[in-house]
DNA sequence: CAAGGATTGGAATTGACTTTCCAATTTTGC
DNA sequence: GCAAAATTGGAAAGTCAATTCCAATCCTTG
């Protein structure tokens, strides 16, 4: 039995121009789709934006859902290699405080447009395009995954607990961006999303915290 | 110097059956632009629902614009009201726990479709419609200050360090509440949300147990 | 270099949506 | 009960998006 293809057929380019252009309709649809959303991105747009006949467009992507399928694919994996050096280390209570405060940067660079990348197709998507919401799963799993095995880190190092239970913590953090992006959205202020997160933070410092006084009285 | 109208008027009825029609329109709109999102649900959509013509909605709501203006208006007002008991009294962990495992109970129920019904309108909006933007900042503004209120009055009494920041714990509260419910709403699953809120709660109830302790060392 | 696939441009089709308009019809205030 | 205002139905205009199609042109490979 073959395994049914679902998706869009979605051709990859042949050649090093094809490639280019594949690679310029991505990169044009990714940013409109985020800046405007899905539904508020046309292909028209896309094709101004991104220099291309509607052909290339449907030559590459098959529709308009395979394009956003791309583009979640896209932004899932990109962005996440873009911060892979910092994700890789968030096993300090410093290093979470420093990957947060990053992003706070990077909101008050676009005053607090759009959001988080993932977020917002999630918001979108998930409810009406069910293998969109499946991609975008994948995404915020690959995430929290990244925040919690820094946490089991912490965690095997004595920094926290045995009994700390990181994936709940990791799950909050990641909520607490997720909404505090929002509310800076809506907002316009990156404070929302810094207040919020260092929140978090300091409950997980404060577990560091206790744990250090419990393996002190241990001695 | 007349105050600018910016706004799409919109006609209040002026008839009974006027209110009646107005109504249904306005919860048809609700619950299709929260179900499917605004650029997701078309006038049409709204006629077929809520068994009006097209007229009647341009009417009341003289665009689509003020339709979703108002749609805005709508939740921000009455899910306010239908939690105010429980808004009004927010000042314990128990009220809290309570007040969050209502909505999760809700989540359930609708398989955690949807999402928060701001926090939809949020997403979607915020960075296309200015006055929309606006409206719902205002409807979570409403919320924290619920949420503020509360953790106030526990101040007040004492529950909680007179030092503490209970408007960054209100922020955290809402915007975990809110990331937790893009979570769950990805994921099709509620744990997420609860155990986002949980954490934060469970936080709070960390800084009340403190308060408790510093208390009982001045006596 | 010739064949065949890859890529591209641009027109054409189709359909849906927003909004306007006007002619009924109903309701209200007096 | 009557004039004015409110409400309603439904057609129609105008716009724009998604997608298809086909005829070029470009590139690769033998």
């Amino acid at each position: 039995m073959q395994t049914r293809r679902v998706e869009t057929r979605v051709k990859a380019a042949a050649t090093e121009g094809g490639r280019r252009t594949r690679d310029r309709i991505l990169r044009a649809a990714a940013e409109l789709m985020f800046k405007q959303g899905v539904a508020g991105t046309s292909i028209p747009d896309v094709q101004r934006r991104a220099q291309v006949s509607a052909s290339q467009i449907y030559h590459y992507f098959g529709d308009k859902k395979g394009l956003t399928a791309a583009v979640i694919e896209y932004q899932s994996t990109v962005k996440l290699e873009q911060q892979r050096p910092l994700l890789d280390h968030l096993d300090s209570i410093d290093a979470l405080r420093e990957w947060c405060e990053r992003a706070a940067v990077r909101l008050d660079a676009v005053h607090c447009a759009g959001g988080c990348e993932i977020g917002s197709l999630a918001s979108e998507l998930s409810d009406i395009d069910p293998s969109a919401r499946l991609g975008l799963a994948a995404g915020f799993a690959a995430w929290q995954t990244a925040i919690e095995s820094g946490l089991a880190r912490m965690r095997e190092r004595g920094d926290l607990g045995a009994d700390e239970d990181v994936s709940a913590l990791a799950v909050t953090l990641l909520a607490a961006i997720q909404g505090g992006m929002l509310l800076s959205q809506v907002s316009q202020d990156a404070t929302p999303y810094r207040r919020a997160v260092n929140v978090v933070i300091d409950h997980i410092a404060d577990r560091v915290a206790a744990a250090q006084t419990s393996r002190s009285a241990d001695r």
